[in-house]
DNA sequence: ATTTTATTAATGACATGTTATTCAATAACA
DNA sequence: TGTTATTGAATAACATGTCATTAATAAAAT
């Protein structure tokens, strides 16, 4: 297997190996990765539309209609008809939705830790610039860019 | 958003945009990534059970059953009892299957082509250690460890 | 103003990824 | 030998990831 071939397989073992651990530590919290993607988003970049929404999600492509279903199912989520523009619906968290939130950032903590012991801060950079080039100007590589240009650690307490 | 969580999304991002492409290639020859990974094994690994085909695959944890039979139903794998132990199945490639792993062969050089086209060959042997740290010793590290250890390109014309 | 085009969200369809369960066959063991 | 434990494959169930289609609304064009 060559370099090139090898690469691939690399990116699809460590992001499913990744995926697992992930699923495991949120498993006791009730969401799966996606969902706790979607919380994130919500947390961070405040009411968002579907398609709004769907632009910083990395997981999907296209509308996370059925994703955002479940949240809402589970009360984490909340739909409101925009005012404005009657096609659009706005999502944002419920009170359950945010405290979910928190437990989601202690569980993501666990699984950086994990990462952080297996790999240096010089190798993640590395790796990240690498990455970058190669999703950069793609969907997903613009929702990256575009969410890690915002703080993902809160630096003030919410504005509930 | 910090590295660690940074590399985690962008990992994903990768593999996501990666599959997307390669679904696009695919999509004329009618397989599916996973299902092309599955002939790619076969071609390379001779006949193997499922829990065998299982243990060389990324794609996929458990045994692979599902996903065989769609190759199965699309003449490209055939299915045979073993003759020493009537619980396990032999799969290997029908003629069909191995005229298919020539085209999937073209379509990955093409993919290759264009990951060579956005990241240096010093680029991506610095991301496969890295990658190779953080996923050795779990389920999909130790496929593509024992896959990475034999041939993937062909040195000798089919046996057939 | 009316028609046409574009956008938003929702829905259905199909293959995947994961887990748990079931059943047959083999292995281990008393 | 007879019983129990383990293994291999198949199956079912549920949430995902992708794509196509549809209905409602808004925007653009004539």
């Amino acid at each position: 297997m060559n370099s090139v071939e090898e690469l691939r397989f690399l990116v699809l073992a460590a992001q499913r190996e990744g995926n697992r651990i992930l699923l495991d530590l949120l498993r006791p919290l009730g969401v799966s990765p996606s969902q706790a993607e979607v919380i994130r988003v919500l947390a961070d970049h405040g009411p968002l539309s579907l398609v709004d929404l769907g632009a910083l999600l990395v997981c999907e492509t296209g509308s996370p209609s059925r994703l955002v279903d479940g949240l809402v199912a589970a009360s984490l989520v909340e739909r409101m008809p925009a005012v404005d523009d009657r096609r659009r619906v706005i999502l944002s968290l419920t009170d359950a939705g945010r405290e979910k939130e928190v437990s989601i950032r202690e569980v993501e903590a666990t699984l950086h830790g994990f990462i952080e012991q297996s790999l240096t801060t010089a190798e993640i950079a590395s790796v990240n610039a690498t990455l970058h080039k190669f999703v950069s100007g793609r969907p997903a590589g613009i929702a990256v860019a575009k969410r890690s240009a915002t703080p993902g650690q809160r630096r003030y307490a919410p504005s509930t």
